[in-house]
DNA sequence: CCAAAAAATGAATGAGTATTCATTCATATT
DNA sequence: AATATGAATGAATACTCATTCATTTTTTGG
């Protein structure tokens, strides 16, 4: 009874238990920093004991690298998924990519800062690099052949598919960094007119100006 | 006498000293990342002992704070320079603001590494905002007012100075991070490039397509 | 050259933290 | 009801690290 609504029991599977410390690292990472982030805060965090964290996840350093992949999968789903329920054409999908990435639930300030405190640690982790690698790739890739799809239906002469997509990525990796950092001046709305902007200046025919 | 050069004495200035364990913590926070920088690191990494850290700026906290600042103003002598050695143009000043960002000894994976180190942590220690705030607002003070000079002087009819500048920061942030992580497959010339890409995109007038 | 001041040292301290493991306890199985 | 299983506990351990401070070294000023 103690314990969560959903279950009564106090042993959990231990996928279940898992996630839930994950959980528990995330939220502990937004409010103190990777830094400050201790193996007995995720603990109480979840309302359970010290030596958890090495039952489940042998160390510490094992349980940062499985909260870094789970992040990256979570945001893998939605980018599918984002993918797929837009329209057919690769101008609706690239523009479903780019709200994705401003969507309250991922442009949301403890999660960017929860992704900023690895990316703050990749240089001296190649670990977290490692573990972001494919999925970075195959964001670059689809991001690239939409941006090549729509050169290709013509009037663009001389736009490169892979720099424009190189701008998009980075250009939304800037947007999370002030929506984290200017939070009383800056948000996710300031941020995706930015992204329309630049949408509509390199691909005028696909991305007209938006009425207001 | 006392203060010249490299000096025979093994007692330097409070100053010299001072950045002496500055340019030390730099050098520690990009070989080993902030969480995993030590004070006793520190000191060793300038040759001195345990306690110095603590004689010369009161305690670790102190030593981050400041050389936080320290980089900061460092960046800040650039980007005046920068400015000054620029010709007279506001679209010669914004290109050199650019090229600043992307410059060999600004864009070095050491330094970008910890910029990123300390804005991973910006959100759980708000001091690191606080220090950089008003730096950051006279950047996009400086950049915005480029960007509405060069609007001002005709044929970019809709588009906002506020924006373009903001994007302008964002994106150098963003290609900072993609020279950080992805180290092998991305540097500093393709990120000038994407710059230059967007400047002849959106002030197409001012930064007509160069001939390589 | 000497005495006082200042700078620097580095061993000692103690607070904090990851990890271990003997034990407890809930649940499933017989 | 008795037994087995393995999840969970939390006190104990081993270790790291920031900070302190008594002592030594160096500089300064008379």
């Amino acid at each position: 009874m103690a314990t969560t609504a959903k279950n009564s029991k106090r042993t959990a599977t231990r996928a279940t238990r898992r996630q839930q410390l994950i959980d528990s690292t995330v939220k502990c990472i937004a409010r103190k920093g990777l830094g400050s982030t201790t193996t007995g805060d995720v603990a109480r965090e979840a309302g359970l004991s010290q030596g958890i964290i090495n039952l489940h996840f042998k160390s510490k350093n094992n349980l940062l690298n499985e909260t870094l992949r789970y992040l990256a999968d979570e945001y893998k789903t939605q980018f599918t998924l984002a993918i797929e329920r837009s329209g057919p054409l690769a101008s609706d999908k690239l523009r479903a990519l780019m709200a994705l990435d401003l969507r309250p639930s991922i442009c949301d300030r403890n999660k960017i800062a929860v992704w900023f405190a690895f990316w703050g640690e990749v240089k001296s982790r190649p670990r977290y690099r490692e573990i972001c690698e494919k999925y970075d790739e195959y964001y670059d890739e689809v991001t690239r052949s939409l941006c090549d799809e729509i050169i290709a239906e013509g009037g663009y002469p001389g736009v490169s598919g892979t720099a424009v997509a190189t701008v998009l990525t980075s250009l939304t990796n800037g947007l999370w960094l002030a929506c984290l950092v200017n939070e009383k001046t800056f948000d996710r709305k300031q941020a995706m007119n930015c992204i329309d902007e630049y949408l509509n200046c390199i691909f005028p025919k696909h991305f007209p100006v938006r009425i207001l």
